[in-house]
Parts: C-alpha cells; sequence; structure tokens
DNA sequence: CTGAGTTTTCAGAATATTCTGAAAGCAATG
DNA sequence: CATTGCTTTCAGAATATTCTGAAAACTCAG
C-alpha cells in the first residue's frame, strides 16, 4: 500500500514511470546485442539518478547477486556507469553518466573498439586473398570491388565515428544541423542535461 | 581437390575469401541482434553478386530448408534481398542489393521503424505517468527531466536517420564530409559499386 | 482436376545464452 | 593476522533462441 520501505517517500507515481522505463530499455537489449539484465541495471542507475549500491540493485530486480555483479562490470567497461563511495560505507556504489550525448559516444567508442575495427582487419585479410597477381582469376576483380565497397564504407563510419567521439562532441547534434535544415532541432521537449559540464579527458 | 562441380571453374581462392568473409560477416551478427545463419545469408548473397536459390544456400552452408526458407524471408523484410527469378527456371532466386550504401539505408530505414519509434512511443506514455498537476510530487522534475533527455536523443537521431535514408542519399558520406575536413573519404581504396545505378523509390 | 515441383510452417530437438548461489577472493579494521 | 563485510567468480541449472525435418500449402502445366 505505501512506499517501499527502503524507498521513503518516493511516490508511486514515479515508482511506476521507473518501472515502466526499466522495462522498455530492458526490451531494446535483444536489438544491441546485450543481455535483457544489463540494460535494465543500466536503466535503473540511469533513472534514480543518484548512485545505488548492488543490494538495492538486486532487490529492485530481482536478481541474484553475480547477475548484478557481472552486469556493473560490463557497464563498467562500456564506460556507462561510473563506480562511487559514500563516506563511513565499505559498500560499493554506482552511478550513471547522467549527460545522454556523453552516455551514447561512450557507446560508440567502445562499438567502434569492438566491432568496426576487427572488422576492417578483417577485411583486409580476405582481400589479400585475392591481391592481383600472375595468375589471378578473372573473377577476382568482382569480388574484389564488392569487398573494397565494404572497406570503403565502415571507414568512413569509423571516421565519422571518431568525430562523433572526439573531445567537445556535441556529436550527431552538430552532425544533424549540419545534414541540413533540421532548424529546431534538440532543447525542444524541455530542460534537461547539463549537456557539458566538464566532460572528462 | 578440384573446383565443387556446381560452381565450376570458380578457383579456390576466391571461394575461400567468400568463406572468410561469410563467417566474418556472421559473427558480427550477435552484436547486431539478429541470428548468425541470417547474417550469413546475406553474406552469401551479397558476395556471390548472382541470384542464388535455396538449394544453392542450404548447400553452400550446410542449413536445413527450413532455415534457409525463414533467414530469407526475414532479409526480404528488411529490405535488402529480393525475389529474381530465372526464365524456364521454376525455382525463385534471390539476390543481394549490391550498393552497400543503399543497403545501410534500409537497414536504417528499418530499425527506426522497429526500435526508434516504439520506444519514442512508450517514452511518451512514461512521460504522461509524471505529468506536473495539482499533487505532483517534487522529485518529479528530475525524473522528467530525465525522461526528456532521452526523447530530445532519440527524436534527434529519428531525424537524422530519415534525413539519412531519404532519396538521393549518400547519406552517411554527405554527413561525414560535412561533420568536417576529413577531406579525402570514400573512394580510395578501390574502383566500387555502382552507388546510383537507379535507386529504386 | 491432377500431380510434380517448390516454398512455408511449426512442433520438438539441439544449441547457446543467461542466471543463480555458494565458495573463493580481497581489503579494511581492530 | 584473524575477522568481518563486501565483491567476484564459475559450475551447473534455468531459460531462450535457433535449427531441423517432415507435413501442409501453394502454384503452375497439362
Amino acid at each position: 500500500m505505501t512506499s517501499p520501505s527502503n524507498n521513503p517517500g518516493k511516490p508511486d507515481s514515479i515508482r511506476e514511470a521507473q518501472d515502466r522505463f526499466i522495462a522498455v530499455w530492458g526490451q531494446m537489449a535483444g536489438a544491441w546485442g546485450i543481455s535483457r539484465t544489463m540494460a535494465e541495471v543500466h536503466a535503473l542507475l540511469y533513472i534514480s539518478g543518484e548512485p545505488l549500491c548492488t543490494d538495492d540493485i538486486m532487490e529492485r530486480l530481482d536478481i541474484s547477486r553475480g547477475n548484478a555483479s557481472m552486469s556493473l562490470r560490463a557497464l563498467l567497461d562500456w564506460g556507462i556507469i561510473e563506480r562511487a563511495h559514500k563516506r563511513g560505507d565499505r559498500k560499493e556504489y554506482f552511478e550513471c553518466e547522467q549527460d545522454v550525448w556523453a552516455m551514447f559516444r561512450a557507446i560508440v567508442r567502445e562499438r567502434i573498439k569492438r566491432e568496426v575495427d576487427p572488422l576492417l582487419a578483417s577485411l583486409y585479410e580476405i582481400r589479400d586473398l585475392t591481391k592481383e597477381g600472375r595468375d589471378t582469376p578473372p573473377q577476382a576483380a568482382d569480388h574484389n570491388a564488392r569487398i573494397d565497397a565494404l572497406v570503403d564504407f565502415f571507414q568512413t563510419c569509423e571516421k565519422v565515428g571518431q568525430r562523433f567521439v572526439s573531445p567537445p562532441g556535441r556529436g550527431l547534434k552538430i552532425a544533424a544541423s549540419l545534414l541540413g535544415s533540421l532548424s529546431g532541432i534538440g532543447g525542444s521537449v524541455g530542460r534537461n542535461q547539463p549537456e557539458d559540464r566538464g566532460v572528462e579527458s
């Protein structure tokens, strides 16, 4: 009936909105190649806006300690949450990057590193298998052109990504306006995140 | 020892390069939330550059008829392969979009439709749960700001995506050059795809 | 309408992923 | 240096996804 005891004074309407958000964000997980739980942990930390410890997370999401630990670790690896500490408390707390743009910059950075870079490396190797030479078969030209088209594409992705990711980076937003006449982009829905409160590095 | 009987005259070096490509492309699948086989079928059709029928695909990838059928259907739904027919042959053939940029435009279009649109719809609903009103709890403001920041972000994604996807669309490449001084982008690695041989729609 | 050739569907089998919980590891404290 | 409080790890269990194969459903030609 009343608010949960460990979360005093948080009205039910917000609790419910949080739960809905966690569920929705969790559903996106599949499409992005990460586990549902990991996305839910991230959602919880983001939408809470305050540091939570492992037990908070276990309880709220009803998952095991092991699962929580591994999900948190993965999120740390992605660079979208950080460790935090409370004085006089030996527990570790975790807090989520609250600047949405910074968050996505981190994700793009990581995906380039994990996916695009290795892919390009493989494509180069594959290209070498059919290099022009003494006894190059005639079909090789078409084949090579197809590989090259992909190399080209992903090189472009990488360059665009680097730029999006790099320092001052309101990246996409800049791209958006440059991409033309999207005049009123951004800031239309409501007052929001700090956006540049001392971005690291 | 010799080339496989159903693929006469195709040198082993190309066959091997194809196989490597199929494997590499298949590995990306996980990260993109589709099944490995589906990516492999796509890879095979792309790298072959010619229409193949279900039996060709089953044999080459060593998968069942059912699996092939379902994967092909899914690729059709994504709009990155098309049905084709050979005169005097009742079998159905499939061929892959060979323009890499068109291919990714199709993927972006579909992902917006499947992921961004429903996500935004949910976010709007969630926002309504904590609308400002008579007895709006004070914490609601922060919570709403966090939701709004996401709404903002995904609205921007959608707009950028629309633009990337829309007609003439050498999209990303344009974005890339606009994004600044990436002077020598594109066309550096080799002569490649048609790029604009009568884009549909 | 019949039958051969082809495609689609889907229940259940095979496989892969994710989760749990208990044990091992680590670090601060007394 | 032993104890306590917390975190990580990982084998096996639980769950989810993907694949197979055979049956049903088309589709066209005669």
